[in-house]
DNA sequence: GCGATACATCGACAATCATCAATATATCGC
DNA sequence: GCGATATATTGATGATTGTCGATGTATCGC
């Protein structure tokens, strides 16, 4: 399969403006999704955890800071790649992640 | 009461990029709530159809492109007043909602 | 005041979500 | 293969959310 999530992507990737035409109601869909993605605490936290490193971040060193059990960490986790704010990358038994700055971007072009 | 809402006042108001320091848990909270008026595809149209407007736009105007009942509406416009991101005044028996750009921007640079 | 109109609130219900403990899967070193 | 480790999935539960019909509140014209 080219991608697991499809639908979102299309409606981000031409970054229509809110201020421009009204969306339809399928670009709104997707984009529901997309911000859905950032409408929790902790997701926030881990998205900024690791926008802010360097490079990227092991999955180990994201259930200590975000005060979670690592099965809900894994869950919030899966849910910002699917959204495509986060990718992910596995090496060995290690997980590391990513943040995906045009996909970032594109939601931010989204808001003006 | 000076603000009916003000924690999220702030939190958007200082613009401090996702990309930069970690949220702190506070910062995420009021970010999030933020966020999550944006998660919803007939808010996100909403939004849209008051955005795309040259002007402001009567309540009455939003029932029927929405889909959802007069109730239904009213419910969301309040979660999008709360937010922030639209300004709502009263004249006479309508309602008149206008879009709240800085609001918006403020959100936006939050994402980059 | 009275009826009509525009919008908000209430109450209820189904659906979704965040969370964790328990368990499963995958990969490593030996 | 075997034990150990990192992450994912499952199942269950309490909380939140979107929705609508019914009702409440505020404002207009008369």
């Amino acid at each position: 399969m080219a991608a697991t999530v499809s639908a979102p992507i299309d409606v981000l990737a031409c970054c229509a403006p809110v201020s421009a035409d009204p969306l339809d109601e399928q670009q709104a869909e997707s984009l529901a999704r997309a911000f859905a993605a950032l409408a929790d605490p902790i997701r926030l936290r881990l998205l900024s955890f690791i926008t802010s490193a360097d490079d990227q971040v092991c999955a180990c060193d994201l259930v200590e800071p975000s005060g979670r059990s690592q099965p809900t960490v894994s869950h919030h986790m899966k849910i910002l790649v699917d959204a495509g704010l986060v990718d992910r990358e596995k090496r060995g038994l290690w997980v590391w992640y990513r943040a995906a700055p045009q996909r970032i971007a594109a939601l931010r072009a989204v808001l003006g």
